[in-house]
RNA sequence: GGGCGAAUAGCUCAGCUGGUAGAGCACUUGCCUUACACGCAAGGGGUCACAGGUUCGAGCCCUGUUUCGCCCA
């Protein structure tokens, strides 16, 4: 056991010194690497981007994983948190490429080589600062095995995750429609667009048929792509347009001529029941095309301008394109009228640029056979989702996935490890033997090096013994934003790959929206700076205040204010353990046997508390309750250890109290100091840790000590009811001094009245009651007289009377005795009608039902005690 | 168009197995009571969105409606 220090509890609190004292120390002393001793518990963080900095989001993904990692750790588990970053390809490399920009260059002055350099060079000198800030919140992971997705070792599995795919026939190249961002100028997948409902305009646009008086009318929400038209499709059941089918139809303003066919999905209702096919440009076209065998024709080029095959209108944006070609067709009459419409429109979920569908040559992986072990692992249960509803969202998803496109026009990335000779092509990690090999031009998806996290970076494709002990993971803490992008893809990759789920559960974290309900984000610039935060509150208050607001599952309506609560909180407790270490003496409590010790009713009442705050804690932290735990930890700490505990502890720590007891009163208030830091260390680590070395402890640091079991022995129901009692006539004698309006300092003398229990009951807590009530002496009524001119108040059926002739006003109290029995009739009447029911007398459960009868009991009792409480006071009035 | 979620005190939100509606902040009143004014004490404040239903009993379960938000197409 080593001594406190009192000393070191400073006044006032001072977050910024307690937090810069004890991260060294825990590192040194190897906290953070897993010990050998329990069965291994393993987190990874969510590999943010390695130009970021930390959010408001990552403050509360992380808060969360703290609180599970540490008190996991106090469980004695063997902890594993990794850390790391991905190279986020399209963000990592814009920021390098605005940074050129400044410079008056650009990528393609430097070619690739060099470019892929200067991004290295950024990175080594810039990246990861996300990480260092995490070390100032407190964070512990073990930074050794520090991983980034474009570390030799990662990419090397990355590479073969591709190779193995494509081996397998799960990946293939092909020439479709994808989204593609003319800013960014590479392809996304789907998961990488946002749709937006946007206000536009339906054009009606005739199109004449060859040879022919008639005309087709096809309606259009994009005219600039008629230039790329192919065919006009109507329904194959639609009769106004059944004799057209097979006929030609005649492009306008370029006179192109193009079939008409019939195809089931064009859908009847739609604008005319006739569409314009463009299979270069739109999903639907492109598959209608294939279907019938028709041309494609592409008239945009990779930034979205026209392109050749757009005639005169080559070389103008599109969105430019679209108003020329309107007014072309407006100005030689071949529109028949314009409407508004609304629809989806994609942009770009980097860079909020519209997408266009662009025909091109892309890589792709086949889901539906990744995804059907992936479906069965949650619906068996191998994966369990909290909250339970995303399960449904992440199997909606999966059964209706379609292929991923996983090539990116970047080079920050993954070079795809395809090479081609001639008409040949080979996928190898490394460029073939001989002459005239040219690899592939294009990156991987970083969610393609991202989805082999879990077990890429215990060392896969290497069978180490990291990745023996370590696979699968325990749990994944995130947001549901990314339950497409990367919980849904590690799932599949896991099985696939290592033919196991990589992690049990799945945490979702909340969504932190500002006052307006938007989400957090650096673009909206609603995120307030998460490091300015830190200085001002602390990482402990920030902390604990993100995991106790945090509903399970919701979002969070986050307002920097709130961390108030965490601030003051922390103070509350550095306070506390001053009052305790300025109390403790040179007493050497860790000699000290708590069977040598004789427990007052306080001590029972706080211990038993006490046990029942350390089950409800653990349970709740066992069903990712953490809000609710942090609520149990946070109240039974201020409310029953600070506000009563040791409020009653304080007469018994005087100079002339009795020596035993106050040995008793220290070893008490030590104790359940010490298990309230237990509790408390998860959530806040660092003011833990700080008070716990100032008060006598067993071993070198709270971050190593361990959780607190339940003792079942301090459970005691007889403590807890008597001491509510006290609490309740305490509460009732506040409650009357200032009902009647006494100075806050006056000491009054207090007359009970009530049953022989309740008497000596309320003599053996006089000694406590006394100062908690400013009580000047307690006076019990055991002959059933009472004061003649007092206030009242009626606690459990006994009776409060303060004895204040002259001090009182008679009628304000013969009013307030009236207002308090008008308060208790409601609930009369209502239990009253309960038990006249004849139904619930018979069909509620019986020990309800005697609930209600002494419910009912109490209330006539105290309410007719009230009454003659005023009929007395009327008495001496007349 | 399909799906999910939310609506509870002035604000932000809890409310687990249906059984007397809670917290923090804000508000009112009184206190610098030698741990803490980042505090202490006491208090006011609710048609649990609406309409039905199930039940002895509904904030909670069921059906529908309204409003808001999100995801997917």
């Amino acid at each position: 056991m080593r001594p406190g220090r009192p000393e070191a509890l400073e006044q006032p609190y001072d977050p910024g010194r307690v937090e810069a004292a004890w991260y060294g120390a825990w590192e040194r002393q190897g906290v953070f690497r897993p010990r050998a001793g329990g069965a291994p518990f393993v987190i990874s963080i969510p590999p943010p981007n390695v130009t970021g900095s930390l959010t408001m989001g990552h403050l509360l993904g992380e808060s969360i994983r703290e609180v599970i990692l540490r008190w996991q750790r106090m469980e004695g588990r063997e902890v594993l948190y990794v850390p790391g970053t991905d190279h986020a390809g399209i963000a990592t490399q814009n920021v390098v490429e605005n940074r050129l920009r400044d410079q008056g260059r650009d990528r393609q002055d430097l070619g690739r080589d060099e470019f892929v350099r200067e991004v290295w060079a950024w990175k080594e000198e810039y990246g990861g600062l996300i990480l260092r800030q995490l070390r100032r919140f407190g964070s512990s992971p073990e930074w050794s095995r520090e991983r980034f997705t474009l570390d030799d070792g990662y990419s090397h599995a990355v590479l073969l995750a591709f190779q193995r795919l494509y081996e397998k026939g799960l990946i293939y190249r092909g020439r479709y429609i994808v989204n593609w961002c003319p800013r960014c100028q590479t392809a996304l997948s789907d998961e990488e667009v946002d749709h937006v409902e946007t206000p536009g305009s339906l054009w009606y646009v005739r199109y004449p048929i060859k040879d022919s008086e008639r005309s087709v009318v096809v309606a259009t929400t994009r005219p600039e792509t008629m230039l790329g038209d192919t065919a006009v499709a109507v329904h194959p059941g639609d009769r106004r347009y059944a004799a057209l089918v097979g006929k030609t139809a005649v492009l306008p303003l370029v006179r192109r001529e193009i079939p008409i066919v019939a195809d089931a999905t064009v859908d009847p209702k739609f604008g005319t029941g006739a569409v314009k096919v463009t299979p270069a440009h739109d999903p639907n076209d492109f598959a209608i095309a294939q279907r019938h065998g028709l041309p494609d024709l592409v008239v945009l080029d990779e930034q979205g301008r026209m392109n050749d095959n757009a005639g005169d209108f080559r070389g103008l944006d599109r969105f430019e394109a679209r108003k020329r070609v309107a007014a072309a067709l407006q100005d030689a009459g071949y529109i028949e009228k314009i409407e508004p419409h609304t629809r989806p429109v994609g942009h770009c979920s980097r860079c909020d640029t519209i997408v266009e569908p662009y025909l091109s040559w892309q890589w792709f992986v086949k889901m539906t056979e990744l995804a059907a072990p992936a479906i069965e692992a949650a619906k068996q249960g191998q994966v369990k989702f909290f909250p339970t509803r995303w399960k449904k969202v992440y199997l909606n998803w999966l059964e209706n996935i379609r292929d991923w496109c996983i090539s990116r026009q970047l080079w920050w990335g993954h070079r795809i490890p395809v090479w081609y000779r001639g008409g040949e092509m080979v996928v190898a990690l490394e460029r073939p033997a001989g002459e005239g090999w040219r690899q592939d031009e294009d990156v991987l998806d970083t969610w393609f090096s991202s989805w082999l996290w879990p077990f890429a970076i215990l060392g896969w494709p290497e069978e180490t013994p990291d990745l023996a002990r370590y696979y699968p993971n325990s749990l994944m803490v995130t947001g549901s934003d990314i339950i497409f992008f990367w919980v849904a893809r590690m799932i599949m990759a896991g099985i696939e790959f290592r033919g196991q789920a990589p992690f049990p559960h799945v945490l979702f974290t909340s969504i932190l929206r500002d006052a307006q309900g938007r989400k957090m984000s650096k673009s909206l610039g609603n995120s307030p700076d998460p490091m300015e935060i830190m200085e001002r509150y602390g990482a402990d208050a920030v902390r604990f205040t993100m995991v106790y607001l945090t509903p399970t599952g919701q979002d969070l309506v986050f307002d920097e204010k709130r961390l108030e609560t965490g601030r003051f909180f922390a103070n509350k407790i550095w306070n506390a353990a001053r009052l305790v270490t300025l109390r403790l003496g040179d007493e050497d409590l860790g000699r000290v046997r708590e069977s040598s010790l004789a427990f007052t009713l306080a001590d029972r009442w706080i211990l038993s508390r006490f046990a029942h705050a350390v089950k409800s804690a653990t349970r709740n932290l066992r069903t990712y309750r953490l809000n609710e735990a942090a609520n149990v930890v946070y109240h039974f700490a201020w409310h029953d250890y600070c506000d009563w505990y040791l409020e009653m502890a304080k007469p018994r720590w005087a100079d002339d109290a009795d020596p035993e007891d106050r040995r008793t009163a220290r070893w008490v208030a030590w104790k359940t100091l010490d298990g309230i830091l237990r509790l408390l260390h998860p959530f806040m680590p660092f003011v833990t840790e700080e008070i716990w070395q100032a008060i006598p402890h067993d071993g070198e640091l709270l971050a190593q000590a361990s959780w607190p079991p339940v003792k079942r022995s301090w459970v005691d129901p007889t403590a807890e009811a008597e001491v509510g009692f006290l609490q309740e006539l305490v509460v009732a004698v506040r409650n009357l001094r200032v009902e009647t309006g006494l100075p806050a300092g006056r000491r009054v003398p207090v007359v009970v009245r009530g049953t022989p229990d309740q008497l000596d009951l309320v003599e053996r807590l006089a000694q406590q009651i006394q100062p908690l009530a400013r009580i000047e002496a307690l006076h019990l009524s055991r002959d059933g007289s009472r004061p003649a001119v007092a206030a009242s108040a009626v606690v459990r059926g006994a009776e409060l009377f303060l004895p204040l002739a002259g001090l009182i006003d008679l009628d304000e109290e013969r009013s307030r005795l009236a207002r308090e029995a008008d308060r208790l009739l409601t609930d009369l009447e209502s239990s009253r009608k309960k038990l006249r029911n004849q139904d619930f007398l018979t069909k509620a459960r019986p020990e309800i039902v005697e609930k209600e009868r002494q419910r009912l009991a109490a209330l006539e009792e105290t309410l007719e005690k009230l009454k003659r409480a005023r009929e007395s006071l009327r008495t001496v009035q007349g």
